[in-house]
RNA sequence: GCGAAAGUGGCGGAAUUGGCAGACGCGCUGGACUUAGGAUCCAGUAGGUUUUACCUGUAGGGGUUCGAGUCCCCUCUUUCGCACCA
């Protein structure tokens, strides 16, 4: 743990600091007393629903967790202030093999390990200061919360969205379990980096992909980064073609191709199959002497997945003897199996084009396998004895019967109406994206509820014996396969329906199933008859603001979407999306590298705060980069955070009396507008104070309404103190004068509030205020002390900077461009030459285009 | 390879629509005060020169414009995502 350099020795001898340890535990204990989050259900205030994503509770609370929820509490103390009814749940990510394996290697059970770290979590929350609704609290691995995952699973089941399939998985080693696609990183389990296998299993798959065509629609969230989306729509992959039925020759069955050139169809010269193919599995039984056919297919399936899907594996193939007919021209095509051509892809088959894709072209190549021109290089005659690679750009088509000569590009729709309309195949797009696999071999998780029973087969566990609850006497960890198996009480139960001895399922949900619902769980958290009740959730939903890690982009954050399609489905929710709006932070680094326990540059939060308080922490967080931006930590520049917190602390402590007497002041003149405007005939450096408070103000409001830029936010607060504390004697000044001062220190608790709430909410008290600050409203500024008497004019010739004009505000365009040709640099710098334009751009500056 | 984002002082980063580049903070330099400190206050801090001023400067090169960090074209670098997807 890398601490700051400081030692605790030094503190001891240190000045004095504001109380920020006294401040902020005084008002951590009356904001729970006072409940400000009010998160009413249906209460008549327009809701705001921000949530940040839920931790895994390590126990710790990580730079991180600290960074994403400073965010997600600064955006809920400012619509708080807006009037808005609030809500910002919190609650734990508590199953998955992290907890199952820290279980094991500590010798204890996840239950109580998990418990443990959410005690711990829920103080260092509390201790942060973060405006948490924790009746609402949520924990996925109590039966309350899993007993409605089970429900969700039941009904996905009824909708014919879930199914059992078996097939070669993703096999991490180390977790002893299956991965989803989306969780293998570069051939790698995501968690523990080791390196995943195959393995054939019979998994549970949710069926997502019903649902893509919806999920590449991103009509109805309002704000998600173009990143997220892009992402998103590149994952699931949508690809428009053709698929195009080839009848085998001699055989009344044939082979199904996707092809998105289907203007390379007349240059098929070959079909390539991968061995998994239910053709080529059929052909291995019929000859069980043909060792080479065997072999091959055998090597090729038992390859690592991961392996044989890079680019650089060497295509390799063998002949089945096979042929099969191109319907469109007649032509006799080989009939190949090959270890490159993916079974899951769309058919899992592929018409093979030599001369126009480089793979196949490779392979003809390796297998002296013959090609066909179809598509003609415009600037360059193609002869295929000269090709050193595959003509893969558009061009003219040719040897392609009544599409000769025609643009290969625009030619494409009408091959595929052809094709149609024959009856050989039909217009269609195909996906990257698969089918979710849920299945998890793991004890710590959410019991999958189905029973195997000998007679009625895959029989789902009635609503009545919901939840099926994870048995807690199990001996973690003894064996190497799920430790649910060595549960025979929990395993062997009648079978619902006849009664006979039947078997539970032992798999446990994939963790991405818990979390792709806790959100709508948030809004009726206590709920024992359903999932949640569609009232409330109606009310609350979508998120309006939903912040977390872009990693998640591809696994969560699709998951959850199509979840709630789902539950839209079933007129559970009646949004079409989840999150309205979407932040992603960016990560905490440290040394330009993102922190961890094995490069040892992790800095622990609590130690900030029990030095320098939350606030300082929160406010440095959101002060050193923009919200989406990686925090580079820097131990100094923390100390900036605390000494402009102690310099507000200190402007209060010795002004409180004039501060309190120049609201009064203020309230006089206009009781309205509290203290914020007076005298107009106010010159000098308080005009321009009262200007500053007013500028803040609104780059304030700016950057945290619409930017959500909070460190140029932070940014306008020091500017303020700075013209502030840049007024050194109050000792004579006038009634006026003393009012605008107040005002100015008055506005800055609340502007401080969403970052330093628990210094904002004392210094509010401390100037008499007998509301806290969620109910104090925004703060104003008056677009009539934006307005200056004078404006510099800023004078260029030929676009350099010769000279600055302070000119009244009412000056005419033409007395503007006098003046500015009379500035004694714009003089010398114009004599003798030609003057061609002169522009002048209103309160701003003066061009002038000299030859 | 494909797709996306980014490149600004010693550092984190500002510059919202093309209009005074470097706000704000850190660090640094000098000074004041002193209870000798990670305190506070004052002055300075992009680089350069012949210093009331001028020149150069936002990865590099070109372009549009009275005017470009911002728009357009090319190149380089970095980061991220996907990667035999037919």
């Amino acid at each position: 743990m890398t601490h700051l350099e400081l030692t605790g020795s030094k503190m001891e001898v240190g000045t004095m600091e504001y109380p920020f340890g006294a401040i902020e535990r005084k008002w951590q204990r009356l904001w729970k007393e006072r409940r400000i989050v009010q998160a009413g259900d249906g209460l008549p205030k327009p809701k705001y629903y921000v949530l940040s994503m839920f931790p895994y509770p390590s126990g710790i609370l990580h730079i991180g967790h600290a960074s994403n929820y400073s965010i997600g509490d600064a955006i809920t103390r400012l619509k708080m202030m807006q009037g808005f009814n609030v809500m910002q749940p919190m609650g734990y990510d508590a199953f998955g093999m992290p907890a199952e394996n820290f279980a094991i290697a500590h010798n204890t059970h996840p239950r109580i390990t998990t418990e443990e770290s959410v005690t711990a979590m829920r103080h260092q929350f509390e201790r942060m200061g973060f405006a948490l609704h924790w009746d609402r609290e949520v924990s996925t691995c109590r039966p309350d919360y899993y007993r409605w995952g089970q429900y969700i699973f039941k009904k996905l089941y009824e909708n014919g969205l879930v199914y059992r399939k078996k097939s070669f998985q993703n096999w991490c080693v180390r977790c002893q379990t299956v991965l989803a696609n989306e969780q293998v990183e570069n051939g790698a389990c995501w968690r523990c980096h080791t390196e995943v296998e195959q393995k054939e299993l019979e998994q549970w798959y949710f069926r997502i992909t019903r649902y893509t065509e919806e999920l590449l629609d991103f009509s109805h969230v309002t704000d998600w980064p173009e990143r997220v989306i892009l992402m998103q729509k590149h994952w699931i992959g949508k690809s428009e073609g053709v698929e195009i039925i080839f009848p085998l020759q001699d055989d009344s069955r044939s082979i199904t191709i996707f092809t998105t050139r289907p203007d390379t169809v007349y240059g098929v010269t070959f079909m390539a199959l991968p061995p998994e193919h239910p053709l080529v599995q059929e052909w291995l039984e019929k000859e069980p002497d043909n060792q080479e056919l065997h072999e091959f297919c055998h090597r090729v399936i038992n390859k690592d997945k991961i392996e044989r899907s890079t680019e650089n594996t060497i295509k390799e193939g063998i002949f089945s003897g096979r042929y099969c007919i191109n319907p469109l021209n007649g032509d006799r095509v080989q009939v190949w199996i090959t270890n490159y051509v993916l079974i899951e892809y769309c058919t899992g088959a592929v018409m093979a084009v030599p001369a126009h894709d480089q793979r196949d072209f490779e392979f003809a190549r390796k297998y002296d396998i013959p090609m066909k021109i179809v598509i003609q290089n415009p600037q360059q005659d193609l002869v295929i004895r000269e090709m050193d690679a595959a003509y893969v750009e558009p061009g003219i088509m040719t040897a392609s019967a009544q599409f000769d000569g025609r643009d290969s590009e625009s030619a494409k729709h009408d091959i595929g109406k052809w094709i149609e309309e024959n009856n050989w195949g039909r217009i269609t797009s195909a996906y990257r994206m698969r089918d979710w696999g849920i299945s998890r071999q793991r004890y710590w998780g959410c019991p999958i509820p189905i029973i195997y029973c000998d007679e009625c087969g895959v029989v789902l566990v009635p609503d009545s014996d919901l939840p099926v609850v994870l048995p807690d006497e199990v001996q973690v960890g003894k064996t190497t396969q799920n430790p649910l198996l060595s549960v025979p009480d929990w395993i062997n139960v009648p079978c619902p329906q006849c009664g006979k001895p039947a078997r539970r399922e032992t798999d446990t949900m994939d963790t991405f199933v818990d979390s792709s619902w806790y959100y709508a769980r948030y809004t009726d958290p206590h709920n024992d008859q359903m999932p949640f009740d569609p009232a409330k959730a109606d009310y609350w939903l979508p998120v309006d603001q939903y912040i977390g890690g872009i990693e998640h982009a591809c696994m969560h954050l699709l998951y959850a979407r199509f979840i709630h399609k789902f539950m839209r489905d079933l007129g559970w929710v009646k949004c079409d999306e989840p999150f309205a709006r979407l932040l992603t932070q960016g990560m905490v680094l440290k040394d330009g590298a993102k922190m961890s326990k094995t490069k040892g540059n992790v800095v622990d939060p609590q130690y900030i705060i029990d030095r320098f308080g939350a606030d300082t922490l929160r406010v440095y967080l959101l002060f050193a980069s923009p919200p989406d931006k990686d925090v580079e930590w820097n131990d100094e520049a923390v100390m900036g955070s605390f000494r402009f917190l102690n310099r507000v602390w200190r402007l209060f402590e010795t002004h409180t009396d004039l501060i309190v007497s120049g609201i009064m002041e203020g309230k006089k003149s206009d009781p309205a507008i509290p203290a914020i405007d007076a005298d107009p005939n106010i010159s000098g450096e308080f005009a321009h104070l009262r200007y500053m408070t007013h500028r803040c103000v609104k780059r304030w409001t700016e950057d945290c309404l619409n930017r959500m830029q909070y460190n140029t936010a932070i940014t306008a607060i020091m500017e303020l103190l700075n013209a502030i504390i840049a007024i050194k004697d109050t000792s004579d000044i006038s009634p006026a004068e003393k009012a605008i001062f107040a005002s100015a220190c008055q506005v800055l608790p609340q502007l401080l509030y969403p970052f330093a709430p628990h210094l904002a909410e004392e210094l509010w008290m401390l100037i008499g205020a007998d509301n806290l600050l969620n109910d104090s409203g925004m703060p104003r500024f008056d677009e009539r002390w934006l307005v200056l008497d004078t404006i510099t004019y800023v004078v260029q010739v030929n676009g350099k900077i010769r000279g600055k004009l302070e000119l009244p505000s009412d000056t005419t365009e033409q007395e503007i461009k006098t003046k500015a040709l009379e500035v004694e640099n714009v003089q010398i710098h114009i004599e003798g030459k030609t003057i061609r334009k002169i522009i002048v751009i209103p309160g701003k500056m003066v061009s002038i285009a000299v030859v």
